[in-house]
DNA sequence: CTGCAATTGAAAATGGTTATCAAAATCATC
DNA sequence: GATGATTTTGATAACCATTTTCAATTGCAG
Protein backbone atom coordinates (compact mmCIF):
# COMPACT_ATOMS: atom_id res chain seq x y z
CA UNK A 1 0.00 0.00 0.00
CA UNK A 2 1.87 3.02 -1.00
CA UNK A 3 1.18 6.48 1.01
CA UNK A 4 -1.58 7.52 -0.95
CA UNK A 5 -3.69 5.33 -1.06
CA UNK A 6 -2.64 4.83 2.88
CA UNK A 7 -3.51 8.58 3.37
CA UNK A 8 -6.67 7.85 1.68
CA UNK A 9 -7.75 4.66 4.20
CA UNK A 10 -7.52 6.81 6.74
CA UNK A 11 -9.40 9.86 5.79
CA UNK A 12 -12.00 7.80 4.89
CA UNK A 13 -12.22 5.95 8.15
CA UNK A 14 -12.18 9.33 10.12
CA UNK A 15 -15.02 10.88 7.80
CA UNK A 16 -17.42 7.58 7.92
CA UNK A 17 -16.48 6.73 4.42
CA UNK A 18 -16.72 3.83 2.50
CA UNK A 19 -12.84 1.99 0.95
CA UNK A 20 -13.64 0.80 -2.36
CA UNK A 21 -12.21 -0.69 -5.01
CA UNK A 22 -13.08 2.12 -7.16
CA UNK A 23 -11.36 4.64 -5.10
CA UNK A 24 -8.70 2.83 -4.63
CA UNK A 25 -8.22 2.31 -8.63
CA UNK A 26 -8.74 6.04 -9.22
CA UNK A 27 -6.56 7.02 -6.92
CA UNK A 28 -3.50 5.07 -8.00
CA UNK A 29 -3.94 5.66 -11.69
CA UNK A 30 -4.05 9.38 -10.37
CA UNK A 31 -0.91 9.25 -8.67
CA UNK A 32 0.68 6.67 -10.91
CA UNK A 33 0.10 9.44 -13.84
CA UNK A 34 1.79 11.70 -12.22
CA UNK A 35 1.03 14.84 -14.40
CA UNK A 36 -2.43 17.42 -13.98
CA UNK A 37 -5.08 15.43 -15.28
CA UNK A 38 -8.50 16.65 -16.54
CA UNK A 39 -11.49 14.05 -14.85
CA UNK A 40 -12.17 13.01 -18.96
CA UNK A 41 -7.98 11.90 -18.98
CA UNK A 42 -7.98 10.05 -16.09
CA UNK A 43 -11.17 8.61 -17.03
CA UNK A 44 -9.73 7.53 -20.09
CA UNK A 45 -6.78 6.15 -18.80
CA UNK A 46 -8.65 3.82 -16.05
CA UNK A 47 -11.01 2.35 -18.78
CA UNK A 48 -7.63 1.25 -20.45
CA UNK A 49 -7.36 -1.35 -17.49
CA UNK A 50 -11.14 -1.43 -16.08
CA UNK A 51 -14.07 -1.00 -17.93
CA UNK A 52 -16.61 -0.98 -14.56
CA UNK A 53 -15.80 2.88 -12.96
CA UNK A 54 -18.03 5.23 -14.34
CA UNK A 55 -17.71 8.73 -15.45
CA UNK A 56 -19.45 10.55 -12.19
CA UNK A 57 -17.17 8.32 -9.99
CA UNK A 58 -14.30 9.60 -11.22
CA UNK A 59 -15.79 13.06 -10.89
CA UNK A 60 -16.88 12.40 -7.61
CA UNK A 61 -13.68 10.80 -6.10
CA UNK A 62 -11.45 13.35 -7.78
CA UNK A 63 -13.82 16.00 -5.80
CA UNK A 64 -13.34 13.62 -2.50
CA UNK A 65 -9.41 13.01 -3.24
CA UNK A 66 -9.50 16.92 -2.92
CA UNK A 67 -10.91 17.02 -0.05
CA UNK A 68 -8.73 14.71 1.59
CA UNK A 69 -5.64 16.73 0.53
CA UNK A 70 -4.23 14.33 -1.46
CA UNK A 71 -5.24 16.30 -4.97
CA UNK A 72 -5.46 20.18 -6.04
CA UNK A 73 -8.03 21.65 -8.47
CA UNK A 74 -6.66 24.22 -10.85
CA UNK A 75 -8.78 25.88 -13.22
CA UNK A 76 -6.47 27.50 -16.36
CA UNK A 77 -7.57 29.33 -18.69
CA UNK A 78 -9.49 26.89 -21.20
CA UNK A 79 -12.28 26.30 -18.86
CA UNK A 80 -11.50 22.54 -18.25
CA UNK A 81 -10.87 21.49 -14.42
CA UNK A 82 -7.75 19.30 -14.17
CA UNK A 83 -6.24 18.03 -10.78
CA UNK A 84 -3.17 17.24 -9.63
CA UNK A 85 -1.36 14.91 -6.93
CA UNK A 86 0.33 16.65 -4.37
CA UNK A 87 0.10 15.16 -1.37
CA UNK A 88 1.57 17.66 1.29
CA UNK A 89 4.16 19.67 0.01
CA UNK A 90 4.38 23.91 -0.22
CA UNK A 91 2.15 26.08 -2.50
CA UNK A 92 3.83 26.49 -5.92
CA UNK A 93 2.51 28.72 -9.25
CA UNK A 94 2.53 27.15 -13.04
CA UNK A 95 4.28 28.41 -16.18
CA UNK A 96 1.65 27.16 -18.68
CA UNK A 97 2.33 26.90 -22.53
CA UNK A 98 -0.56 27.44 -24.86
CA UNK A 99 0.63 25.79 -28.15
CA UNK A 100 0.92 22.64 -26.25
CA UNK A 101 -0.51 22.31 -22.47
CA UNK A 102 2.44 21.90 -20.92
CA UNK A 103 2.47 22.78 -17.26
CA UNK A 104 5.81 23.82 -15.65
CA UNK A 105 5.61 24.44 -11.48
CA UNK A 106 7.81 26.72 -9.64
CA UNK A 107 7.97 28.31 -6.31
CA UNK A 108 9.11 31.99 -5.38
CA UNK A 109 9.31 32.75 -1.91
CA UNK A 110 10.06 36.50 -2.87
CA UNK A 111 6.59 36.63 -4.95
CA UNK A 112 4.70 35.26 -2.19
CA UNK A 113 6.24 37.69 0.47
CA UNK A 114 4.98 40.68 -1.88
CA UNK A 115 1.63 39.02 -2.31
CA UNK A 116 1.17 39.33 1.24
CA UNK A 117 2.64 42.92 1.32
CA UNK A 118 -0.07 43.79 -1.19
CA UNK A 119 -2.99 42.08 0.48
CA UNK A 120 -1.80 44.13 3.96
CA UNK A 121 -1.81 47.06 2.31
CA UNK A 122 -5.67 46.50 1.45
CA UNK A 123 -6.49 45.03 4.51
CA UNK A 124 -7.41 42.06 2.56
CA UNK A 125 -6.93 38.45 4.54
CA UNK A 126 -5.59 36.12 2.08
CA UNK A 127 -6.39 32.74 1.74
CA UNK A 128 -5.38 31.15 -1.04
CA UNK A 129 -4.25 32.73 -4.48
CA UNK A 130 -3.17 31.76 -7.93
CA UNK A 131 -0.04 33.15 -10.11
CA UNK A 132 -0.35 31.45 -13.82
CA UNK A 133 2.54 32.65 -16.64
CA UNK A 134 1.00 31.85 -20.05
CA UNK A 135 3.14 31.39 -22.73
CA UNK A 136 5.34 29.34 -24.97
CA UNK A 137 7.70 26.45 -23.30
CA UNK A 138 10.73 26.19 -24.81
CA UNK A 139 10.18 23.58 -26.79
CA UNK A 140 7.32 25.43 -28.72
CA UNK A 141 9.16 29.05 -29.12
CA UNK A 142 10.60 27.65 -32.43
CA UNK A 143 7.63 25.98 -33.54
CA UNK A 144 4.66 27.88 -35.97
CA UNK A 145 0.95 27.82 -36.10
CA UNK A 146 -1.48 28.79 -33.62
CA UNK A 147 -1.99 28.28 -30.19
CA UNK A 148 -3.82 25.66 -28.29
CA UNK A 149 -5.30 27.64 -25.39
CA UNK B 1 -19.96 60.78 -27.71
CA UNK B 2 -17.69 59.49 -24.84
CA UNK B 3 -14.15 58.26 -25.56
CA UNK B 4 -15.18 54.61 -25.31
CA UNK B 5 -18.03 54.72 -27.89
CA UNK B 6 -15.50 56.56 -30.48
CA UNK B 7 -13.32 54.25 -29.60
CA UNK B 8 -15.80 51.29 -30.78
CA UNK B 9 -16.89 53.23 -33.50
CA UNK B 10 -13.27 53.44 -35.25
CA UNK B 11 -12.66 49.66 -34.42
CA UNK B 12 -15.62 48.52 -36.33
CA UNK B 13 -14.59 51.24 -39.22
CA UNK B 14 -11.67 49.46 -39.56
CA UNK B 15 -12.65 46.06 -39.22
CA UNK B 16 -15.56 46.69 -41.87
CA UNK B 17 -18.54 45.44 -38.87
CA UNK B 18 -21.06 47.90 -38.76
CA UNK B 19 -22.50 50.41 -35.56
CA UNK B 20 -25.66 49.35 -34.36
CA UNK B 21 -28.37 50.64 -31.64
CA UNK B 22 -27.24 47.44 -29.55
CA UNK B 23 -23.05 47.58 -29.52
CA UNK B 24 -23.57 51.25 -28.65
CA UNK B 25 -26.02 50.47 -25.58
CA UNK B 26 -23.93 47.57 -24.59
CA UNK B 27 -21.10 49.22 -24.48
CA UNK B 28 -22.56 52.16 -22.40
CA UNK B 29 -24.38 50.40 -19.72
CA UNK B 30 -20.92 48.14 -19.95
CA UNK B 31 -18.51 51.31 -18.83
CA UNK B 32 -21.60 53.40 -16.78
CA UNK B 33 -21.32 49.84 -14.36
CA UNK B 34 -17.57 50.69 -13.71
CA UNK B 35 -16.98 46.79 -12.61
CA UNK B 36 -16.42 43.53 -13.18
CA UNK B 37 -19.67 42.32 -15.03
CA UNK B 38 -21.01 38.78 -16.28
CA UNK B 39 -22.21 38.33 -19.29
CA UNK B 40 -25.77 37.52 -17.49
CA UNK B 41 -25.59 40.64 -15.11
CA UNK B 42 -24.86 42.91 -17.93
CA UNK B 43 -27.90 41.51 -19.68
CA UNK B 44 -29.80 42.15 -16.33
CA UNK B 45 -29.11 45.66 -15.89
CA UNK B 46 -29.95 46.56 -20.19
CA UNK B 47 -32.80 45.22 -19.49
CA UNK B 48 -34.00 47.59 -17.21
CA UNK B 49 -33.70 49.83 -20.04
CA UNK B 50 -33.77 48.06 -23.17
CA UNK B 51 -35.77 45.09 -23.32
CA UNK B 52 -35.24 45.08 -27.46
CA UNK B 53 -31.42 43.30 -27.08
CA UNK B 54 -30.90 39.70 -26.41
CA UNK B 55 -28.58 37.38 -24.45
CA UNK B 56 -26.91 36.69 -27.27
CA UNK B 57 -26.16 39.96 -28.25
CA UNK B 58 -24.69 40.57 -24.96
CA UNK B 59 -22.51 37.63 -24.93
CA UNK B 60 -20.89 38.56 -28.68
CA UNK B 61 -20.74 42.10 -27.88
CA UNK B 62 -18.30 41.29 -24.99
CA UNK B 63 -16.66 39.40 -27.27
CA UNK B 64 -16.18 42.04 -29.50
CA UNK B 65 -15.36 44.60 -26.68
CA UNK B 66 -12.69 42.21 -25.82
CA UNK B 67 -11.53 41.87 -29.36
CA UNK B 68 -11.21 45.85 -29.42
CA UNK B 69 -9.22 46.23 -26.66
CA UNK B 70 -12.50 47.40 -24.50
CA UNK B 71 -13.34 45.05 -22.24
CA UNK B 72 -10.77 42.39 -20.49
CA UNK B 73 -12.14 39.24 -20.23
CA UNK B 74 -11.37 37.69 -16.45
CA UNK B 75 -12.03 33.79 -15.64
CA UNK B 76 -11.65 33.82 -11.45
CA UNK B 77 -12.47 30.42 -9.72
CA UNK B 78 -16.23 30.65 -9.60
CA UNK B 79 -15.79 29.30 -13.36
CA UNK B 80 -18.09 32.41 -14.42
CA UNK B 81 -16.90 34.90 -17.02
CA UNK B 82 -16.82 38.07 -16.18
CA UNK B 83 -15.70 41.66 -18.59
CA UNK B 84 -14.01 44.38 -17.34
CA UNK B 85 -13.70 48.12 -18.56
CA UNK B 86 -10.43 49.06 -19.66
CA UNK B 87 -9.60 51.25 -22.48
CA UNK B 88 -5.88 50.63 -21.74
CA UNK B 89 -4.43 51.27 -18.64
CA UNK B 90 -1.57 49.00 -17.66
CA UNK B 91 -1.96 45.65 -16.55
CA UNK B 92 -3.30 44.60 -12.95
CA UNK B 93 -4.27 41.76 -10.80
CA UNK B 94 -7.21 41.05 -8.35
CA UNK B 95 -8.03 40.93 -4.81
CA UNK B 96 -10.98 38.78 -5.01
CA UNK B 97 -13.13 38.42 -1.70
CA UNK B 98 -14.64 34.99 -1.41
CA UNK B 99 -17.62 36.40 0.84
CA UNK B 100 -19.15 38.95 -0.63
CA UNK B 101 -17.32 38.58 -3.81
CA UNK B 102 -16.00 42.01 -4.29
CA UNK B 103 -13.02 42.36 -6.64
CA UNK B 104 -10.04 44.96 -5.62
CA UNK B 105 -7.56 45.64 -8.39
CA UNK B 106 -3.94 46.02 -7.56
CA UNK B 107 -0.26 46.73 -10.05
CA UNK B 108 2.94 45.29 -8.72
CA UNK B 109 6.18 46.43 -10.61
CA UNK B 110 8.23 44.53 -8.33
CA UNK B 111 6.30 41.06 -8.81
CA UNK B 112 6.01 41.53 -12.53
CA UNK B 113 9.54 41.60 -12.49
CA UNK B 114 9.96 38.41 -10.44
CA UNK B 115 7.43 36.69 -12.95
CA UNK B 116 9.90 37.43 -16.24
CA UNK B 117 12.67 36.26 -13.96
CA UNK B 118 10.99 32.84 -13.44
CA UNK B 119 10.01 32.63 -16.77
CA UNK B 120 13.10 33.24 -18.00
CA UNK B 121 14.83 30.58 -15.83
CA UNK B 122 12.38 28.31 -16.96
CA UNK B 123 13.40 29.79 -20.78
CA UNK B 124 9.21 30.16 -21.07
CA UNK B 125 7.97 33.03 -23.50
CA UNK B 126 5.51 34.63 -21.42
CA UNK B 127 2.46 36.24 -23.65
CA UNK B 128 0.03 36.60 -20.60
CA UNK B 129 -0.53 36.33 -16.95
CA UNK B 130 -2.74 36.09 -14.10
CA UNK B 131 -2.31 36.92 -10.17
CA UNK B 132 -5.23 36.35 -8.11
CA UNK B 133 -5.83 36.69 -4.14
CA UNK B 134 -8.38 35.08 -2.78
CA UNK B 135 -9.49 35.67 0.65
CA UNK B 136 -11.58 38.04 3.00
CA UNK B 137 -11.88 42.09 2.22
CA UNK B 138 -12.21 44.51 5.43
CA UNK B 139 -15.95 44.53 5.51
CA UNK B 140 -16.04 40.57 5.39
CA UNK B 141 -13.14 39.82 8.31
CA UNK B 142 -15.79 41.08 10.71
CA UNK B 143 -18.45 39.13 9.43
CA UNK B 144 -19.42 35.15 10.22
CA UNK B 145 -21.01 32.42 8.01
CA UNK B 146 -20.10 30.91 4.48
CA UNK B 147 -18.05 32.11 1.76
CA UNK B 148 -19.75 32.61 -1.42
CA UNK B 149 -17.00 31.52 -3.86
C1' DC C 1 -24.59 -13.38 8.28
C1' DT C 2 -27.81 -9.26 8.24
C1' DG C 3 -29.29 -4.81 7.56
C1' DC C 4 -28.68 -0.32 6.49
C1' DA C 5 -26.19 3.49 5.01
C1' DA C 6 -22.87 4.68 1.56
C1' DT C 7 -21.58 4.11 -3.15
C1' DT C 8 -21.95 3.18 -7.84
C1' DG C 9 -23.18 3.53 -12.89
C1' DA C 10 -26.12 5.11 -16.49
C1' DA C 11 -28.64 8.48 -17.83
C1' DA C 12 -30.82 12.85 -17.32
C1' DA C 13 -30.30 17.44 -15.68
C1' DT C 14 -27.80 21.70 -15.12
C1' DG C 15 -25.78 26.04 -16.31
C1' DG C 16 -22.78 29.01 -18.71
C1' DT C 17 -21.70 29.81 -23.28
C1' DT C 18 -21.90 29.28 -28.36
C1' DA C 19 -24.07 28.06 -32.84
C1' DT C 20 -28.06 28.25 -35.95
C1' DC C 21 -31.01 30.61 -38.98
C1' DA C 22 -34.68 33.44 -40.63
C1' DA C 23 -35.81 38.21 -40.16
C1' DA C 24 -34.17 42.86 -39.57
C1' DA C 25 -30.76 46.48 -39.81
C1' DT C 26 -26.61 48.77 -41.72
C1' DC C 27 -24.23 51.20 -45.18
C1' DA C 28 -21.77 51.85 -49.69
C1' DT C 29 -23.47 52.87 -53.95
C1' DC C 30 -26.66 54.56 -57.03
C1' DG D 1 -33.68 58.65 -50.43
C1' DA D 2 -33.93 53.81 -52.59
C1' DT D 3 -31.34 49.45 -53.56
C1' DG D 4 -29.06 45.44 -52.40
C1' DA D 5 -25.20 42.81 -50.63
C1' DT D 6 -23.60 41.86 -46.18
C1' DT D 7 -23.78 41.98 -41.30
C1' DT D 8 -26.26 41.67 -37.20
C1' DT D 9 -29.87 40.36 -34.30
C1' DG D 10 -32.99 37.60 -31.27
C1' DA D 11 -35.07 33.32 -30.07
C1' DT D 12 -33.98 29.03 -29.54
C1' DA D 13 -31.43 24.92 -29.89
C1' DA D 14 -27.07 22.91 -29.28
C1' DC D 15 -22.85 22.26 -26.69
C1' DC D 16 -20.04 20.49 -23.23
C1' DA D 17 -18.04 20.00 -18.73
C1' DT D 18 -19.86 18.88 -14.57
C1' DT D 19 -23.48 17.50 -11.24
C1' DT D 20 -27.60 15.22 -9.86
C1' DT D 21 -30.84 11.49 -9.78
C1' DC D 22 -32.15 7.03 -8.50
C1' DA D 23 -32.43 2.14 -8.50
C1' DA D 24 -29.19 -1.47 -7.86
C1' DT D 25 -24.99 -2.82 -5.57
C1' DT D 26 -21.51 -2.85 -2.05
C1' DG D 27 -19.06 -2.09 2.41
C1' DC D 28 -18.97 -2.86 7.02
C1' DA D 29 -20.62 -2.56 12.00
C1' DG D 30 -23.05 -5.39 14.90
Amino acid sequence: MHKATEQLSVYLAGQGLKSTRQRDRILDVFVSAGRHLSAEELYLLIRKTDRRIGYATVYRTLKLLAGAGLAHERRFEDGITRFEYDAAEGHHDHLICTRCGRIIEFENEQIEDLQLRVAKKNRFQVQTHKLELYGLCEGCQSKKGKTEL
